[in-house]
DNA sequence: TCCGGGAAGTTGTACGTATAACGTGACGGT
DNA sequence: ACCGTCACGTTATACGTACAACTTCCCGGA
């Protein structure tokens, strides 16, 4: 009871009157055909006795292998990045992976590098929301990487998987549209990765062709004071004032919030704020947002089953999430 | 180019035209007298053009200890943990350690249990906001072990890190009292740990001895809609109705809003409420709530600093870091 | 001349595991 | 009686590292 030191597979050999080797055959698994049920029976009952646990640097050391994967993201306290995680460490413990986190709004790669000193020796890495730029030389560096947010890659490159974010924000600028706004400005965020370019790009395509619509573009960083001074500058603007701010995600919404109502403009009655992402921010402020709902925990999870196809060499196709369109109280029919 | 498998300290000492103990002198820093200073130089040249990472794995099993760090957290989508994360992560990196999560609401010990199947293997761990009985077995497992916002522990216990959260909830009490609130009831967490036991003590302490008080207490899960029906229940409760709701969190003060506004009192001229924790949630919500702030990140990185020193047998004071009130809109003197 | 001693490396080994390669009886068919 | 086969294990080894113990060389003092 006093023996400090972590029993090992010799001790637990010991204890049930066999050899090292037979006892890795039975926790390992594949025994069958190789030793007797009673042997296998007694290897167990040694190995619950001593409470024995494998060592993982031992193991890791002989197989080549980890069994953990480094998942990359831009900010663990966005909430959708937390979701993320927790998906994927879901699926990952499932498998007897382990996950290690790496947040870093500027990828991985050369300069920021999480092999070295951050440690953590890898099998894989997930990266989510990242530049294609920001993960250089880890794809092609030998390393199997599987990309979530940004966009379908090339057939040969690594596998992806991807919200419908387009078919989100079509979701959006129907309802707006159907609410009879027709005077629409869309709070953007300015950073460049593919889930925002897409949104962008389809805010445009899809009110291009409805005649009488009037759409203009603020961008700003992401978070609540950025978004209230670039919505500001959308109310405050000279021309029409819009109806509607579109707002890329949940937290400039509240951002373009607080400037309706400092400017004295009720939501929704007088002005419709919609969001994006459905975090429970959403739920937090006055009125609730409308916003569109992601899988995020799915996206966690569906990267990290891609990562152990890839690793077993099975083929993975790629990978789109639906997500849905959630009204709540902060759109109303335009004035 | 083309091998693919990664280099060893024996293709360095190769390459070095030296012996693989002298290169793990040369990279492991211990080699003042031993080495001179021309062949130290030819084996990092050497390292540098095969681009030579050691191998974690070999070294782990070598040494006997990881160089990572177990860090327990109730829930990462609460922005406070990933705070903490955040702040362990940081000190963990500066000194070459890696830190890998395990969010449980419940623990870790003989039921749920990162070791077996989560993996990786562990020279400590530091909880936060655990029930004693939570980490059963950890801390006197021989498992290097520190707590963080647990409370002030035993002399002989594991070293403790805390926030001053009695001495917040000072301030916020003498805040409201100075607006001139008598009628005030307490939006609690029912989640049962040290901070929150805390909080409704020194609310009970602080109120005790004024006179003209009316404290009430209504209690409720960490989300928004649970502190919304448990704020209506506040204001339409028999007797005076309350002028301010103090919340344990700013996610309970955003749903005492919502029930505000939605039974016609505005905040916070009919009502005040306070929250807790300085989440970017207070930001984001109309009014911004009056909070404590609380150094989410330094407690993560004492946290770590604390199990260094403890993984060194240097001695550990406990430490409790202060927090401070920020009054923001959601407060005003009472009608 | 001989020896002590320090500088500069090298040789050898252990960490705990998984698995390839190798016994070793017993049994059964011819 | 002899050999093949099968069931059941065991022995030996390699993974890559860190460090204790050992060698070698050279220089200075007696």
């Amino acid at each position: 009871m006093a023996e400090s030191a972590r029993p090992t597979s010799r001790d637990v050999a010991r204890q049930a009157g066999v050899s090292q080797a037979t006892v890795s055959l039975v926790l390992g698994g594949k025994w069958r055909g190789r030793v007797s049920e009673r042997t296998a029976e007694a290897v167990r009952q040694a190995a619950g006795e001593l409470d024995y646990r494998p060592n993982l640097a031992a193991r890791s050391l002989r197989l080549g292998r980890t069994r953990t994967a480094l998942l990359v993201v831009p900010a663990l306290t966005h909430e959708y990045f937390a979701r993320v995680y927790a998906g994927a460490a879901r699926v990952a413990e499932e498998n007897g992976f382990g996950v290690v986190l790496y947040p870093s709004p500027e990828g991985i790669g050369p300069a920021r590098d999480p092999f070295g000193s951050a440690r953590a020796a890898i099998d894989g890495v997930i990266a989510s929301s990242m530049a294609a730029d920001a993960l250089a030389g880890i794809g092609d560096g030998g390393l199997p990487l599987v990309m979530l947010d940004s966009g379908p890659g090339a057939p040969d490159g690594p596998p992806t998987v991807d919200l419908a974010v387009a078919d989100g924000i079509r979701q959006v600028v129907r309802h707006l549209l159907g609410l009879g706004h027709r005077t629409i400005t869309h709070i953007a965020s300015d950073v460049d990765t593919w889930t925002f370019r897409i949104r962008a790009q389809t805010v445009r395509e899809e009110l291009a062709g409805v005649p009488g619509v009037l759409l203009r573009t603020e961008r700003c960083a992401l978070d609540v004071e950025p978004a209230r001074q670039a919505a500001v500058r959308a109310l405050s603007a000279p021309g029409p004032r819009p109806t509607a701010l579109l707002c890329d995600g949940d937290v400039l919404a509240a951002g373009a919030c607080k400037a309706a109502r400092a400017l004295g403009l009720a939501v929704p009655h007088e002005l419709s704020v919609s969001g994006f992402d459905d975090l429970s921010l959403a739920l937090a402020v006055d009125p609730e947002l409308t916003s569109v709902r992601l899988p995020a925990e799915e996206v966690g999870a569906q990267g990290m089953r891609a990562l152990l196809a890839l690793l077993s060499g099975r083929p993975v196709p790629p990978c789109e999430l639906p997500v849905t369109l959630v009204a709540r109280g902060s759109t109303a029919p335009a004035p």
